[in-house]
Parts: C-alpha cells; sequence; structure tokens
DNA sequence: TTTTCTGCAAACGGTTTGCATCGCT
DNA sequence: AGCGATGCAAACCGTTTGCAGAAAA
C-alpha cells in the first residue's frame, strides 16, 4: 500500500523548481490512485488514462512526465518476462525488491532485502565491486488464485 | 567459461529437425566464440560482427536465429538498467542469476541459486504462488577495477 | 520437386524530439 | 516580458513481417 499523496508530488515539482501544471496534476492524481492500488502501469497506460478527463493532453506529456517522477525516485520501472516496461510508485524506503503478480499486475513490495549476506559472498567470491543488484519474483497473488 | 560447442548447435537444430544452413553456421559460430569469452551481445551486434564474414546475411536472419537460439535454451536474455535487451550463452544449469561487469559487458554466472529459502519464505508470507524469480547483480569485474 | 529458409524492404510499436505556441509568474 | 511547459506531428530505433526467390533435402 502507498503512502504517496499529491501533495508530496506537487512539492516535488516545486522544490525541483518545476511548475505544477494542470496536465502534471492531472497525471500525479491518476498516478497517486494506481499507487494506492498497488497498480503497474506504462506510459501509454498514463495517457489513455488521463486521457478520459484531459483529453487535450498529448502523448508526450505523459512520457515526459514519468520520466520525471521517476528520477525524483517516486516510480520504479520494472521489466517483465515478456520485456514490456511498466512503473509503479515506490512505496518502501530505499531498498525493495518486487513481488508481481503475471495475471492482475499487482505489486507488492517486499520492504526487508533478501539475504544481503549472500551478495555479499557473491561479491567476494568472484572478485566483483557490486554496485546494486535487482530482484523479480513472479507468481500469482492469492486473489488471482481464488478466481481462476 | 562457457562450454557450448558449434556441434552442439548445429545437432540441436536437426534435432528440431531445422536445417544447419550456411547463415546459421555463421552465426553459430561467432556466438561460439563469444560464449567462450562470456561476452554479451544484441541482436544486432551479432548481425554487425556476421557481417564481416558473410555480408549477404540480412538483419531479419540474425534476429531469427537469436530468438530460435534462445528458445533451444543456448541463449538468456538479460535486461540491462538502462533498458537494453542483450544476450549471453548460458554455461551453467538450469538455474542461475547473473553478476553483470557495467564496464565490459562480461557476464559471470552465479550457479547456484542465492537463497533459495529466502524466496520460499516471501511465498509464504505473502500468499503468492510463486512462479519464478529473476536475480541481476550489477557490479564492475576484477579486469576493469585494476584498469580504472 | 518440395519444403524450408533467406534477403530485402516495408511495416510496426513504443518512445523521443523539434518546434511554434501557450500560460504561469 | 520572459521562460518553462505543452500539444502536435514527425522522426527515431530496435524489431518483426510479407513475400518472391534461393537452397537444402
Amino acid at each position: 500500500m502507498s503512502t504517496l499523496t499529491l501533495d508530496q508530488v506537487i512539492g516535488a515539482f516545486e522544490a525541483a523548481g518545476m511548475r505544477a501544471t494542470r496536465p502534471r496534476r492531472a497525471m500525479a492524481a491518476q498516478i497517486v490512485t494506481w499507487g494506492a492500488a498497488d497498480q503497474e502501469f506504462s506510459s501509454e497506460d498514463l495517457w489513455h488514462a488521463v486521457q478520459e478527463q484531459a483529453p487535450w493532453v498529448g502523448r508526450a506529456t505523459a512520457y515526459r512526465t514519468v520520466q520525471i517522477l521517476q528520477d525524483f525516485g517516486f516510480l520504479d520501472r520494472v521489466t517483465f518476462a515478456d520485456g514490456t516496461e511498466r512503473y509503479h510508485v515506490i512505496s518502501a524506503g530505499e531498498h525493495h525488491h518486487h513481488l508481481t503478480c503475471e495475471t492482475c499486475h499487482r505489486v507488492v513490495e517486499v520492504e526487508a532485502c533478501i539475504a544481503p549476506e549472500a551478495f555479499a559472498a557473491v561479491a567476494q567470491a568472484s572478485g566483483f565491486a557490486i554496485s546494486g543488484h535487482r530482484v523479480e519474483i513472479f507468481g500469482r497473488c492469492p486473489t488471482c488464485q481464488a478466481a481462476s
């Protein structure tokens, strides 16, 4: 469950010397909603969704906004097994991993880092200077299991 | 260090009722070479490399061959932080993870699954039916550290 | 001869960019 | 007035596809 609020996003825009314009507010609102539902989305999804209430918004602006929000650290990009890229709102702290339902695209964040000592051991054995790691777990959520 | 040989690839084509044609042999040879060096490549890279010795080979054939080799289980797709897709020859067994040098793109496979019990614990806690997971570790290899 | 595979070129889909205009401040 | 942000449409880039012809079997 994301705790992202519209005010946080607007504040971040202002803090960065950017304007919290009407298209940006509209898109931020949509993203906050999706965040509350742990729902993923692509930039294209965002554009389509915002179209309903703000049909004048251009596709490019949706892409640009997602990019900015990712730079702000509000969004995280997830690469699916089929190669598509989607985003979701980061709710946990700094370091976390994703548990993604392959049926409904809901994302649960695993707040604790899984086995950090295992990564340290790999670094030790390989001689690599580890700068980061990414863990993606796929499966079906309880709801979708029940619905099958 | 990959143990993939040209014969293995050609054998797989024949076993699948496909023809080990000239373009396919040329590309397989290149991939075997890259595999021996733990080197990653994109489909486009493959096309360019093969061009030197077989300039008549079409771009589409390179893409098609990579796809087939991936289906055969010889190649694994890795998504980089910058979103690009690359492939590398699988040397370890069924389940493994990647340790990728961000500087030289060399890949080391981590043969043992990292902390499988941690994934089981996550499944337990979340109620998800886990179907798979992917772990990517990024860093700098010893050679590139020394070269800096 | 029959079937698979190939090269070519055009199509494709998601994303980015150039640019004239718009609208905050 | 000035500058950032926008919408539009065209460009872009990696990848896929349709198809007539070439190569294996």
